[in-house]
DNA sequence: GTAATAGTGTCTTTTAGACACTATAGC
DNA sequence: GCTATAGTGTCTAAAAGACACTATTAC
């Protein structure tokens, strides 16, 4: 039985409004998604998401869901935009607004009913959730470059080791090191915050961080994907 | 009175599904958007847009109403994103998929009621339809030089003039026209058609066509904002 | 012819790619 | 010392900016 709703001007509306959230991260090498286990013991996963309530800012929702769903927190959110074609979620009409969430490697995910997939993969998931997620990667493809939409993938100090690796599992290339850290200076969205970080052999690495927290666009520069 | 809505689980639901279209053209150098009048007679403008009916496609919702409030087409239209903000529109909770709309230079905008304003200017605009607006100017400033996007805001068929001038008026710049035509065909965006046309003195000028009338990103060539 | 617009060629500047070289750590 | 990672310097290649020059039209 579907979910129905009309309004109190007699017309049909719909049945409510949701959110989901594109949780992305990089593991050796690899961009992964975050999914969580379905309302209800269905085995189909879906991305980690609920309803708008009454008088709440859907990016509000987006996080509270985020966090009730898998504990996490979001250092950087962005809208990726409204999923509401008629049939999408098969217990009525129900838009959906994205939204995609990096955060860094290694994060650990409280709940422990939430699992990464591969971003890129084909694991089937439920309602449009596939369609979302591949948006997700082409949104997070086309700005890496041109925005500081990694702020949320890498932590508060990084390397350019660090931020390297990120980058290479996005753009699925490889980086010449001292072309990709002259280049992401040349952005003007990093700066260094004055420590060092030494992890084994070799010399200590620099540490840098983003200047702003908020989405940005970088400086316009160009950057084309340099295989090495 | 705020219209309401109850789903048929007994919740709170939106009250309906709307979209609303930035139509965007130039004329004379400037950057236009076009307005309607409200329903009802009130002195605000807005958007053009209207509800989703049940079963319909957002994106069809947003080509039939401005149909239906313009008389217009849109050779070209994205979606922009969701506006849900709680108090968006004063009717009730009614979240908005916004969509944009080049059209070409020298629209005749067949409904008398609808008339073009600076798009870059800060006529007060009916619900949050200055911010959609806001966001519309900022993406197709964007994306100019990375995508075709400004299919719709050239006719058919054009010349690189005709192209440049477009170009200038979004992106505020002027452009060497030398440099203009290598950079525009070096995106592999366009073709010629093989026409030409002469209007008034002067040689006559190639006609080029559009390689896609569907979003596509161009070859990620940088181009900055050349000011001549 | 002149004025006007279209289009080509090419030199310079800027950005990016490649890669050799130096620097500092653990062992 | 050797190995591993970090970081610098610089040469080359590619893209963009500037601008002189040629081409074709109306008058």
């Amino acid at each position: 039985m579907r979910w129905t709703a009309t309004n109190s001007e007699g017309y049909p509306a719909p049945a409510a409004l949701a959110t989901d959230v594109v949780v992305l991260t990089v593991r050796e090498g690899s961009l992964l998604a975050l999914t969580v286990a379905r309302d209800g013991d269905r085995d189909e996963r879906a991305l980690p998401g609920g309803f708008v309530g009454i008088g709440e800012r859907p990016l509000d929702t987006a996080l509270r869901k985020l966090h009730e769903k898998t504990g996490l927190g979001a250092p950087y959110i962005e809208q990726l935009g409204a999923f509401a074609d008629p049939g999408r979620d098969p217990r009525g009409w129900i838009p959906s607004i994205a939204y995609l969430a990096p955060v860094p490697p290694g994060t650990v995910v409280p709940d422990a009913s939430a699992r990464w997939i591969p971003a890129r993969g084909d694991t089937p998931l439920a309602f449009d959730h596939r369609e979302v997620l591949d948006a997700a990667v082409e949104r997070i493809e086309g700005k890496l470059w041109w925005s500081n939409v990694t702020v949320g993938m890498l932590p508060g100090a990084f390397t350019l080791s660090d931020a390297r690796r990120v980058y290479e599992a996005i753009a699925q290339a490889r980086y010449d090191p001292a072309t990709f850290g002259r280049d992401l200076k040349a952005t003007g969205l990093i700066e260094p915050t004055g420590a060092q970080r030494a992890t084994g052999p070799g010399r200590p690495a620099a540490m840098y961080r983003f200047t702003s927290n908020r989405p940005e666009w970088g400086a316009g520069r160009r950057k084309r994907i340099a295989v090495v």
